[in-house]
Formats: C-alpha cells, sequence, structure tokens
DNA sequence: TATTGTTATACTCTATAACTATA
DNA sequence: TATAGTTATAGAGTATAACAATA
C-alpha cells in the first residue's frame, strides 16, 4: 500500500462506492455538455434542471420544486420569476389553498422543454462506445437502482 | 403512440441514451447529498469540485482547470483566490513560463479534500440496494466506459 | 503577436431573516 | 399558530471585455 488517501484507496472500496465515484466522473466529465445545452436555449443550468423537473401538463406546487432540488424556497421564487417573465411558464393559484402557487409550463415553455432535453440527454461517447450488450446491462441495472 | 414528448418516448431510445437519462435522474435526486457533503466542510459545491479536481502533489495551471470544468478563466481566478485565503491551496509560478500560475494543495487543503471526498463519494441508497453481482457489473461496465 | 491570468462589470444563484397572506 | 411564498440583503458563481505581464 503506498500512500493512497481513503478515496483513492482501490482495494478497499466497495463496488457501490467505485460505481458511485465513476458516475461522479462521468458528470463532471460532462460538464460541458450539460454547459452548452443549457447555454444554446439561454437558459442558466438551474433553469435547465427547472424545466426538466417540470413534466407537460402536471402542475407542481412550489414548495415541491424546493424540496427536490433540496434548496431554499426563495431561490425557486428567482427562477420561476424569470422563466415567467420570459414566458416558459406560469403560477396558477389553486382553488382550495390560496397559499400554495402551481407552476405550469406554457406551451412555449414545453417546446422549450422538449428541444433542450433532446439535447441534455444525447448521451455521451463514453457510453455510446460501450457494447451493446454493456448498454443494454448498464440500462437494466439502473433500472432496478431507480426502482422503476 | 400517445403525445409523448421525444424524450420521454421509451420505446425509440437507445440503451446508452436510457442510460445516460438514469444517470441524470441519480444525480439530481442525490443532489441534496452534494450540497450536505460540500456544506459540512463550510464549501460551495464548485469549490468542492475545484478541491475534487486537485490531487495532491500535483501542480495543475490555472488554464487547465479552467479547460476541465469548461469555464472562463476568471471564475478559476475567483475560486482559488477564496481557497486560497482559506489556506486550502497556494499559486506557484513556475520557472519556465512565468504567465503561467499552478495551483498546489497545502497540507490542510489535503486533509481537507480528503475528509470531503470521503463523504461526497458514499454511495446512495439506490446504489447499495442492488444485489453485490449487480454492483460488480455496474462497476466493471463503468470502467469500461472510462476507460479505466 | 499570442497566451496566461487578473480586474471591472453585470447578472444569476443561493441562503438567511423578516415579512405578507392564508389556513 | 403554522404554512406557502415573497422581499431584502449579502455573498458566491459566472461570462464578457479590457487589461497587464510574459512569451
Amino acid at each position: 500500500m503506498v500512500a493512497n488517501t481513503s478515496e483513492t484507496a482501490e482495494g478497499a472500496k466497495s463496488p457501490a462506492a467505485e460505481a458511485w465515484r465513476m458516475i461522479f466522473d462521468l458528470g463532471t466529465v460532462h460538464r460541458a455538455h450539460v454547459l452548452a445545452a443549457a447555454a444554446e436555449h439561454d437558459l442558466s443550468p438551474p433553469q435547465l434542471f427547472l424545466l426538466r423537473r417540470l413534466e407537460p401538463g402536471v402542475p407542481t406546487p412550489m414548495s415541491e420544486l424546493a424540496a427536490f432540488f433540496g434548496c431554499d424556497a426563495s431561490n425557486i421564487t428567482g427562477l420561476v420569476d424569470r422563466l415567467e417573465a420570459r414566458g416558459v411558464l406560469e403560477r396558477r393559484v389553486p382553488a382550495h389553498d390560496r397559499r400554495v402557487k402551481h407552476i405550469v409550463l406554457t406551451e412555449a415553455g414545453e417546446r422549450l422543454r422538449a428541444q433542450a432535453l433532446a439535447q441534455l440527454h444525447v448521451p455521451p461517447a463514453a457510453l455510446t462506445r460501450l457494447s451493446p450488450s454493456d448498454q443494454r446491462t448498464l440500462r437494466d441495472i439502473l433500472r432496478r437502482a431507480l426502482g422503476a
């Protein structure tokens, strides 16, 4: 054993931990990919992720968005402000509780979302160069991981 | 075929594209995990990622960091300023080209990095609840994907 | 001239705290 | 009283453009 720090000591780690670290690597290596997908549609990364979270036709309370992203509610207010000013989404007040605001995509928002996600979800070369068999196995294991 | 947008049309996608989308889901679902690992060490997420990129004992030009993260060089200046003020890293000017600045972790920086990464790299339940066989297969496929 | 990094500027993101409206 | 969301504020992240030092 050389002077490895704990996070680089390959031998001592569980397969799940190694896999997780490599998933991190995949994410950081392709950060530029995400930035490009956002910039090409004049979105910041947080705005793109918010759009990704908003399913077409599913009004979503702002509190649910804050919980999903693990951020403060005031942060969602700012993101929604800017996207609403752009006509991508709108606030709606449900009749049963007028404190709540539901966020819904506009038609323009649905189109923007579809275009941005189509680009965002293009898989990186690291995955497409895997054998078809590996690709299917990877997909199947991830489905089990996410409980789909 | 219902009114699915392209990114939700399950049947038409390659296994690699589906896998990539699920890797994205893993990342966003565990965003809170990353935020906690950063906050617990008084780091912002970008600072944590920069620390993660800086291997102990490997002086790294700032331009290389900017290229790695796909961001502007001025952004690295700010990140390095704050981490240097905190004593986590330092700038060094190599003799062969005095325009360049090499970033190196201090001893305190190496300790901070090891602790933060140990927490960051703890795998989420989605992965640890996979069978040992699935975990190993996932690890092996990702190794092939990253060319390790 | 070209390259590396910094500075000035402007805007976005983010959390905290205090606030309003509603329940 | 408690909850959902907003506003005010401050600090950090980010890109662009202009700049200084060096090659």
